[in-house]
DNA sequence: ATGTTGACCTAGA
DNA sequence: CTCTAGGCCAACA
């Protein structure tokens, strides 16, 4: 049985390069509304590498955290063709679960 | 079983 | 914009 953390990152391991996602968006996909767990589960993340917690922000389009340092998450979001605008993404365009993976 | 801890969300002032 | 307050819920001690 799997924990409602390892589902988070296999979810997370489908979002594509230059796209993002919200916590709200995981924990719906999940049939739940634990938004505060998904975080949680980025926090304890097991390797950066294999699951992209980069790709995920908050539901208002800021930032949100990360574990290896906020700055790493920018440079990293940057650097797939993302723009960040005064620490803001625009879901419209960048959102992955809001145009195609999220029912 | 209970209490604490969060990379959260929404609404109001 | 900032701050407060309430709600949400799995993981962990």
């Amino acid at each position: 049985m799997k924990t409602f953390n390892q589902k988070c990152y296999n979810l997370l391991k489908k979002i594509p390069e230059g796209k993002v996602t919200t916590y709200k968006a995981i924990a719906k996909k999940l049939k739940s509304n634990a938004y505060r767990t998904v975080g949680n589960a980025m926090n304890k993340n097991p390797s950066p590498i294999k699951v992209p917690c980069h790709r995920v922000i908050n539901s208002n389009g800021s930032l949100g955290g990360y574990s290896l340092g906020i700055k790493k998450k920018i440079k990293l979001l940057k650097k797939e063709g993302i723009e960040i605008k005064n620490r803001k993404i625009d879901l419209k365009r960048f959102g992955y679960f809001l145009s195609s993976f999220l029912v």
